[in-house]
DNA sequence: CCTTAACAGTGT
DNA sequence: CACTGTTAAGGG
């Protein structure tokens, strides 16, 4: 028995971000593990902590060292390796280890738990029907209801019976006593699907995937552990794949988790993992409530379910022995976490994999960047599915030039082109989607007449409109007016890009009077399950034409779809941030996919007003490898991920001036760090933040790259140290970004 | 983070 | 000397 336990105090704060170490009482000895949730004396109140190790050396004065009371009533322990976890998570990407277990447990206190009642006919059906008689006959209209019931079901939910079947306590209790039924009491957990039943399983894998779950499966059953990456054409069927591998691993005794972008968490994708594995499946997401999420966790840990589903907050399933994590849609940017710590959840896997010896299975139809350059290099192992399962042709795509248009005296937002096409579909009685890209709202101007971009001379990047009427760089903080006519063409239709979806649906209504038209974007999918109900509604043809923003081209089969068109695709092109192409290249690439997912060929329209742009050019001809080739020796040029590591470190505080003072002297200080490295380093800053002022906090920025990740950590490391005690930081906070996709 | 103790300033 | 507000240190 340990003596002593090392406790992570349950306060975020640098200060306090270390092991404060606890006797343990004998009485209680065996109860406290690495893990468990203790109330300790701390100063002079008692608050709670986290044991994070145990140990028989006193690592402190020893007549100084406090008993811990005990076990903090109605926690939860976490898994050790999820305590492990946290710490990798801290070092990698800057959080105080409160933050970080915080993280790992996004459950931490026991809900009720509920038991579910059953009832059970004890007495085979002639001797039951004898009884029938008996109670018929003696007008116990209750006791006969219920045994006619059970005749019927054999078994029935204990809560059933008393509501629905209007049957009293004491009568169920007589009946007991009579050796007529028996009622079971058994602890039950929230389902969150239960309503879904599996239906069977046939389906026979193509060649192709075939070759790509046994390849995997031949280096898991050599027990080798690696990372890989599947790229799958859309409908190229990766689900299929997954699901196979998964039935794989679990016929070896162990558990996957599956890792989902929120917004395609939908009944259609857990349907089809419900079909095959049953009830063997639960999902998590941020609709379930708190006794809902707990539970959920729970069956994982005693072995009610062996797959969980999904989104980011999924992948800490504390599951007795892992063997897969899928990573679904690997590009999305939302398993980059925004808050600290902001660590990217395929990172997070590929280490928690490691410790598991488990594997991890990216997948996408256009892979991140990073992922497809960490394949390459052959740090993950790249498998390929180009054949589409019902070999359809991909969607027939071509760009409209909107500058042409305006010359053409078209100023509407639909090009002649694209209208003819609509119309066409109208006829027909085929669908259409509009896809708005919406990224990038957050001010880039651009000439409607020549195509021309205000940016920076600097950098390249486009400048942001700030509401002081200046256009502003936040990569190294040039500054210049707004302008009023084209610096280059001088034509007066300069203007930031804001058509909002509303507007649009007008514009589209008045040019198709008698088209039925379902709009989606964030204000009409606000309640709980309009989000579905749009989508249900356009899948049962209750409209001709969808109009909707990102959330549209998610992954979702509207057969009767055969044109999608992409208004000003460009919108996402002059973002200031180095993903911009990427971005762009990925939501073109999706939003043609989902043209002609049924039997009639799709036909694409993008409209740009960047028609030569590579990102647009590539989506065209769904090349994948022509964008990537590309993009890599642009990133490669300028240095960024994944050729090289940025970090960014985020200065805030509400006092602008020593705010100001705290990011100069941080700036000044890693200067200092980096001046002692033999390896190249580029240090940019302090700039301003892109937003300068949020909620009356002024926020700076610093950007340092280097080609080791490692030694971002150890600038990092140094910084927290030369920030703890300085009185500068006091009221300032400083985070860390490691390689941040968006928003900095 | 919150508590405490020490310190400086004010006031009778 | 009592009272109040500000500040730095400590917490095991």
């Amino acid at each position: 028995m340990a003596r002593y336990a090392n406790v992570i105090v349950d306060i975020s704060h640098e200060k306090l971000d270390k092991t404060f170490q606890y006797a343990i009482p004998e009485d209680i000895a065996a109860d406290i593990h690495v893990g468990v949730q203790v109330d300790i004396p701390f100063g002079s109140r008692t608050i709670s902590g986290y044991v994070v190790e145990l140990t028989d050396i006193p690592e402190y004065d020893v007549s100084k060292i406090k008993p811990l009371i005990g076990i903090k009533a109605g926690s939860v322990p976490m898994e050790s390796k999820l305590i492990t976890l946290a710490g990798w998570i801290k070092r990698n990407y800057g959080s105080t280890m409160n933050q970080a277990l915080k993280t790992v447990i996004p459950i931490k206190k026991k809900t009720k738990e509920i038991r579910k009642r059953t009832i059970y006919l004890k007495l085979n059906e002639i001797q039951a029907r004898e009884k029938l008689a008996l109670f018929e006959a003696k007008h116990q209209t209750a006791r006969a209801r219920l045994l006619r019931e059970l005749i019927d079901q054999n078994e029935l939910d204990y809560s059933v019976v008393t509501s629905k079947l209007n049957i009293s306590v004491a009568v169920i209790k007589a009946l007991e006593e009579q050796g007529i039924i028996t009622v079971s009491d058994e602890k039950s957990f929230r389902n969150p699907v239960k309503h879904l039943q599996s239906k069977g399983y046939n389906l026979v894998l193509n060649e192709n995937q075939r070759m790509v779950v046994d390849s995997i499966m031949k280096d898991i059953n050599d027990g080798c552990h690696n990372t890989y990456l599947i790229k799958g054409v859309t409908g190229s069927g990766k689900t299929e794949v997954y699901m196979e591998l998964i039935a794989n691993v679990l016929a070896k005794g162990q558990q996957a988790i599956v890792l989902i972008p929120e917004i395609a968490l939908t009944y259609q994708t857990v349907m089809r993992f419900y079909n095959r594995f049953g009830d063997r499946v639960s999902i998590i997401n941020s609709r379930l409530s708190q006794g809902e999420r707990y539970d959920q966790f729970e069956r994982a840990k005693t072995g009610d379910i062996d797959i969980m589903i999904g989104p980011r907050s999924a992948l800490f399933t504390p599951f007795p022995n892992l063997g897969l994590i899928i990573i679904d849609e690997e590009h999305e940017n939302s398993y980059k976490s925004e808050s600290v710590p902001r660590y990217h959840a395929r990172e997070v896997a590929i280490e928690y994999a490691r410790m598991n010896n488990a594997s991890v299975v990216l997948g996408s139809a256009t892979p991140s960047v990073d992922s497809y350059y960490n394949a390459k290099n052959g740090k993950y192992k790249l498998l390929e599915l180009n054949q589409r399962v019902e070999e359809k042709p991909l969607p027939d795509c071509e760009v409209i030039d909107l500058r042409q248009e305006l010359k053409n005296g078209n100023r509407s937002i639909l090009s002649e082109r694209l209208q003819e096409l609509m119309e066409d579909r109208l006829k027909k009685g085929q669908q259409t989607m509009l896809f708005i890209n919406r990224r990038g709202m957050s001010g880039f101007m651009s000439c409607r007449a020549c195509g021309y971009v205000v940016k920076c001379p600097h950098c390249d990047v486009s400048l942001s409109q700030h509401n002081n009427g200046r256009m502003v760089c936040h990569y190294c903080g040039y500054e210049e007016p707004v302008p009023v006519v084209c610096p280059s063409c001088g034509s007066k239709y300069i203007s930031g890009f804001k058509a909002g979806t509303q507007k649009i649906e007008q514009m589209v209504q008045n040019r198709f009077p008698t088209a039925r038209i379902l709009r989606m974007d964030f204000d009409t999918t606000r309640t709980k399950d309009s989000y579905e109900k749009i989508l249900q509604a356009f899948s049962n043809r209750e409209a001709d034409i969808l109009i909707g923003t990102q959330m549209i081209v998610k992954g979702h089969d509207f057969p009767n779809v055969t044109l999608v068109g992409v208004l000003a695709a460009d919108m996402s092109l002059h973002v200031s941030d180095f993903h911009s192409a990427e971005r762009t290249f990925e939501l073109l690439t999706q939003a043609v996919g989902r043209a002609g997912r049924g039997r009639e060929p799709g036909q694409a329209v993008i409209q740009t007003y960047d028609p030569d742009n590579f990102s647009i050019e590539t989506a065209r001809k769904q090349d994948y490898e022509a964008f990537y080739s590309q993009e890599i020796e642009y990133r490669q040029m300028l240095f960024y991920p994944p050729v090289w590591n940025l970090l960014v470190i985020h200065i805030q505080s509400v006092n602008q001036n020593s705010n100001d003072i705290a990011a100069e002297k941080l700036a000044l200080c890693c200067d200092e760090l980096i001046k002692n490295l033999d390896e190249r380093v580029q240090l940019v800053g302090p700039a301003d933040a892109v937003v300068s002022r949020v909620n009356d906090v002024y926020r700076k920025v610093i950007y340092i790259k280097t080609k080791e990740y490692d030694t971002l950590v150890d600038i990092k490391d140094n910084i927290e140290k030369y920030v703890k005690d300085n009185p500068l930081y006091k009221n300032v906070s400083v985070q860390f970004d490691f390689n941040p996709t968006s928003g900095f």
